[in-house]
DNA sequence: GTCTATAGTGCGATAGAC
DNA sequence: GTCTATCGCACTATAGAC
């Protein structure tokens, strides 16, 4: 799958999780037509997004985001019933993305040196197309309450396992060698999130997402000294 | 050098540090004994990274400082100017210190291999005993005007810039095999980034600095292919 | 050199008109 | 369903007592 396919597919699976996060959030939005709610919603959270990349989320005001969005602050309220509940519905629309898109990408292949090329790909992709957002919940992860933040670890370490299971599964069929599957699964999750977080360092370098997803792999799999296929 | 010796050091060069700064700023700060300035001034910045790393530096309040630190207000502000200098401050504090350790611990080591792992080991001790500068720094990086995030992107990119002259004197001189020393480079420093940011996930693990830098040191090695000491 | 008191600003949130 | 107007509060920053 090039990333062109890559992205239509995830814009696709957004707009059906936003109509979700609508229908489970029922109670505090007021909206009751479902496509003005949506068609909001997603002006709601992609504007937040844009804000809290350029300031942070404390530093933007509901007024900011009122004036970006085009929204009123009454109409805002209608979304929402207050600040904290924003940043957690945009918090959760992420995760299950994330979610969704790697167990279909990465589930059904069978080679675990195969299965590893795709995770890594398909992490970069996933974080490339949702750029905004992973950079969003990375950096607001400390400023949630604490059910919010064991959600957050939840996710954070679901996805370190896939790399742990891929890894181990390799090791124990002789395909790679390596002594710590732990470490190294968490080795390759700070090479993937840098891609995102210091993604200024990559655009001046004139560094595209496959280039690195091929350094990446390149270089785990010269770590684990994996057979060559 | 072990870490406590090298904990013990750094403590030394952190209070002189601080002195500079009273020495620099003495415009803005109203105190004239430098007994006095330096010992609150410490304080100040202490408990300003305590509390920025529990819930941010926007979402402290100077009041919360004001309390947690001891100080009045009024007192706060016989420091500083602005909360945003106060800000700059603390983050040129910890740039230098990274600096002077780094210069001072890697600087003369001949041998591109163990300049390797020297460079590997200060910088995680350095996170170890600074912690909580670096998680701030981090975090804080784009709350900041655009003259300090200009001063924090130099000194990332100083850094690794150091990785890279030691990853390509160990590749010109036949030690290390590798194809790209910076996106190599800036791997390593995505490692050595995710002991302070990630904290929680080491921790849980039970896994000590030596442990990591070992790990990281054996990651690195093996897929540059270093040729056994 | 440090304090308390307060000025002035802008925030999150809501009520009620349309 | 969206708007404007406004409330009460917490913030940064400062002035003046001690």
């Amino acid at each position: 799958m090039t990333f062109n396919e890559f992205k239509k597919m995830a814009m696709i699976s957004m707009e059906e999780i936003c109509s979700d996060i609508f229908r489970e959030n029922k109670k505090s939005i007021k909206i009751k037509k479902e496509a003005v709610a949506v068609r909001n919603l997603t002006n709601i959270f992609s504007t937040t997004l844009k804000l809290s990349n350029e300031k942070g989320f404390q530093t933007m005001s509901l007024r900011d985001l009122s004036r970006s969005s085009g929204l009123s602050m009454g109409a805002l309220y209608s979304y929402f019933t207050s600040k904290e509940e924003l940043l957690a519905m945009i918090q959760e629309q992420g995760r299950r993305l994330t979610r969704n898109i790697l167990t279909q990408q990465v589930g059904h292949i069978a080679d675990a040196k195969e299965k590893l090329r795709a995770a890594v790909r398909t992490h970069l992709y996933l974080t490339e197309v949702m750029q905004e957002w992973f950079y969003f919940s990375y950096m607001e992860a400390k400023n949630i309450d604490k059910v919010e933040q064991k959600k957050a670890i939840e996710s954070e370490l679901a996805t370190e396992q896939m790399f742990i299971d891929i890894l181990e599964e390799g090791k124990s069929k002789g395909m790679f060698s390596l002594s710590d599957p732990v470490l190294t699964a968490s080795a390759i999750k700070a090479m993937l999130q840098d891609w995102y977080v210091k993604r200024w360092k990559y655009h001046r370098r004139r560094i595209s997402v496959d280039q690195y997803a091929g350094f990446v792999i390149g270089f785990v799999e010269s770590a684990v000294r994996a057979v060559k296929a």
